[in-house]
DNA sequence: GCCCAGGTGAAGC
DNA sequence: GCTTCACATGGG
């Protein structure tokens, strides 16, 4: 068993008040007091694809569990299809024992920072699942992220076991593994609309499911080892490498530069000048702090919610 | 039709 | 070394 990170550590030493109950319509059902935590935000800034609002909250699948989340400004109340015992892993998935503002204090005193801080109050990242993780932004590239929910929904249809699901909502499947993944030839996975990136997952199963390469095994290498080891996989460069470090496994300091971040960097800091991927990757690194990836996630919620900043900066 | 999307890998300078 | 291009697919 992998060590603990410290930041779980504190999460299970920390007492969180919180209420188990069975629904009427009989789901599992347990509140957790938060501060600071914008879910909305956290669950539509393209970190994870596979959340849908309905209704009056939140749909989404976490590793085996159908999971069905309401947020207050104090509360986030999660609901399951079936009896959960340890929420531990709902805790750790939310992140719901990190102090935000702990955080925010090691973003940079900026303009940018602090528009973008104002801006996103109380967005989050998530603690996701490797695989989960590594799969999804595989298929990312050169997609929206309406279009990447999509894929990602058809895979799981397609090629995703079958788990209990409240019967009013359409039936849920959880994520497909590397097994059932490698089993398949290319064309089927081309039924789920990822084009030319078939290839790419399909190649990158094939290797996980031989036991070719283990995803655990970066847990307990520093951020560049582990950013080099994702880079040996088919379809995955830095960009993807780095999502996976900072929303799976917790590396606050890989800093994924796509699009809308590069956008975000070269307006912001480098305005009329040319600026290579090196140089934003080496000012990323300089600039944002211990926690860059935290103010990477800031940045490009902002610049896609709020698009530009041109008058702002501009003077 | 055109351009772009949480890019990557290979070919071309 | 760094820059350019093809690669599926769908939305605006």
């Amino acid at each position: 068993m992998r060590p603990l990170r410290p930041l779980r550590e504190a999460l299970l030493r920390r007492t969180v008040f919180n209420l188990t109950a069975e629904t009427p319509s009989g789901l599992h059902a347990k509140t957790f007091v938060v501060r600071d935590y914008d879910l909305a935000a956290t669950l539509t800034s393209g970190q994870a694809f596979r959340w849908r609002w309905h209704d009056d909250g939140w749909i989404g699948v976490i590793g085996n569990n159908w999971v069905r989340l309401r947020a207050t400004e104090s509360y986030i109340s999660a609901e399951c299809a079936q009896p959960i015992s340890d929420w531990t892993w709902l805790i750790e998935y939310l992140q719901l024992g990190l102090s935000l503002a702990e955080v925010i204090k090691t973003f940079p005193d900026d303009e940018p920072m602090r528009a973008a801080v104002t801006a996103c109050r109380g967005l989050r990242l998530l603690r996701q699942n490797p695989w989960e993780c590594l799969a999804s932004f595989i298929l990312s590239s050169t997609k929206q992220i309406v279009q990447i929910q999509q894929i990602i929904a058809l895979l799981c249809e397609r090629f995703g076991e079958p788990i209990p699901s409240d019967p009013a909502f359409s039936p849920a499947f959880a994520f497909p593994s590397p097994t059932r993944l490698a089993r398949c030839v290319e064309s089927e996975l081309r039924t789920c609309k990822m084009g030319f990136r078939a290839p790419y997952l399909l190649e990158t199963a094939k290797l996980l499911s031989r036991g070719e390469f283990d995803l655990d095994r970066l847990f307990e290498l520093p951020v560049e080892t582990a950013r080099e080891e994702l880079m040996k996989l088919p379809g995955v460069g830095r960009k993807i490498a780095d999502c996976v470090l900072l929303f799976a496994y917790g590396f606050q300091a890989a800093f994924p530069v796509d699009v809308w971040v590069m956008k975000a960097l070269r307006q912001l800091y480098f305005p009329n000048r040319k600026v290579n991927m090196q140089r934003l990757h080496r000012f990323a690194a300089e600039h944002f702090g211990i926690c860059g990836g935290y103010a990477q996630q800031y940045l490009f919620h902002y610049m896609r919610t709020k698009g530009k900043f041109e008058t702002r900066n501009s003077k």
